[in-house]
DNA sequence: GTTAAATTCAAACATTTGTTTGAATTTTTA
DNA sequence: TAAAAATTCAAACAAATGTTTGAATTTAAC
């Protein structure tokens, strides 16, 4: 078979996302993948390589898979002829999505990966910073438009991360929940409303500053 | 020497906070501690125990030198007391520390351990989520007390975690600026300036709810 | 179909890991 | 001070880890 080098990244891509750099060894990889030790440094060289190969192909089929599946996701720059309804639209949408996935569980790689960025050593840590730049432009571009502020403003991504930090961290939300209601899965019902309420804290940090250039 | 457990617990907090649990091996600890290796066993019988009693000693560190050295943190149940206005400010307090710390780079050996609380295996994360619980009442009773919300409910957790979301995720902001200003540090101005925005944030989400109670 | 390249495989290597040992040393007790 | 307990230490153990090897097998090229 020729899908080996898939099958070894689709493996290490859930297992490094779920258990960190350190917290996996090729073998966990291998045998998710099902194929053979050596294959790793047949087709990637060593365990670092892969993770950097791995963090490369994330962030490819997260481009390529978009926010969800049925329409692509617009460029920064298209982004800047939107109206603000249609901005704002974009921006529940991704919230919502990242919502969806976080507290079902499901495989969010890329994120997960982020959330825990300050964990892996010095150079890691570089390398992850370095790939996830363009993955955090959009956004900011969005904020920047609805906020006003300059795209490249210390103050903006505090925005960013005020506003994704809520989805960011709904891993440990579904975590919490989990253990202090003591059920095994999040409804929708509860999904729902965890999501109106992220909205209505976003729309109170956006108007915060709308309101801001209208008063002040 | 009879601080011998001290300089362990000391090492481990600071190693496991920085690297998680599995990216520390028992040599990094004792070498940092300047013990013998046999030490881990002789006082905590192994690494996983050690990792436990890690956990407890951050907890109770925590509780004793409460969030600022001077005065004590005041318990869930005080707090029920306070007027509006002073809880306020001891929320501002928190966060304002929180930030301080995690924008410098100093240790928030408990803060950093939380937020990868999902990257630890199952058994691991069921007791990191034990140990955590009590440290969260607090700002759940403070919360509650300014959005008129159940303390035990869901919608009061995801507010909980929208505000301390923000300083969660405060060492993600220190790395991501230092990458992107290309400076070694953070300037006081400039941490002054994110923790303002922090605060607007929060009382924007915070007003969303006491206006909703004004106006529904 | 034969040859050459690409890929897979079981086995082993060297290092790191958590853990244990038993003697040496220090501290405490009497 | 002498005996006993507590603590430290260098050394080693077994298991796991990242990595390599060289032969076996499959695939591709001619």
């Amino acid at each position: 078979m020729k899908d080996t080098r898939q099958k070894i990244l689709h493996a290490a891509a859930r297992l490094f996302a779920q258990k960190g750099f350190s917290g996996t060894s090729v073998r966990d990889i291998v045998n998710s993948a099902r194929v053979n030790v050596s294959a790793i440094h047949y087709y990637f060289g060593d365990k670092r390589k892969l993770y950097k190969e791995t963090l490369r192909f994330l962030a490819e089929e997260h481009r390529r898979k978009s926010w969800n599946k049925n329409e692509p996701l617009p460029t920064a720059a298209e982004v800047l002829s939107y109206p603000r309804e249609k901005t704002l639209a974009l921006l529940k949408h991704m919230l919502d999505y990242l919502l969806e996935n976080g507290l079902n569980n499901r495989d969010l790689p890329l994120e997960r990966i982020f959330t825990r960025v300050e964990l892996e050593s010095a150079p890691m840590r570089k390398m992850l910073l370095s790939y996830l730049a363009p993955y955090s432009e959009l956004p900011r571009q969005l904020l920047a438009k609805l906020t006003g502020l300059p795209v490249k403003s210390p103050e903006l991504l505090v925005v960013s991360h005020s506003i994704f930090g809520q989805v960011m961290l709904s891993e440990c939300h579904r975590l919490v929940i989990l253990k202090e209601s003591g059920v095994s899965h999040i409804s929708p019902a509860l999904r729902r409303q965890i999501k109106e309420v992220v909205w209505r804290h976003t729309l109170a940090i956006l108007n915060s500053y709308t309101k801001g250039i209208n008063k002040k």
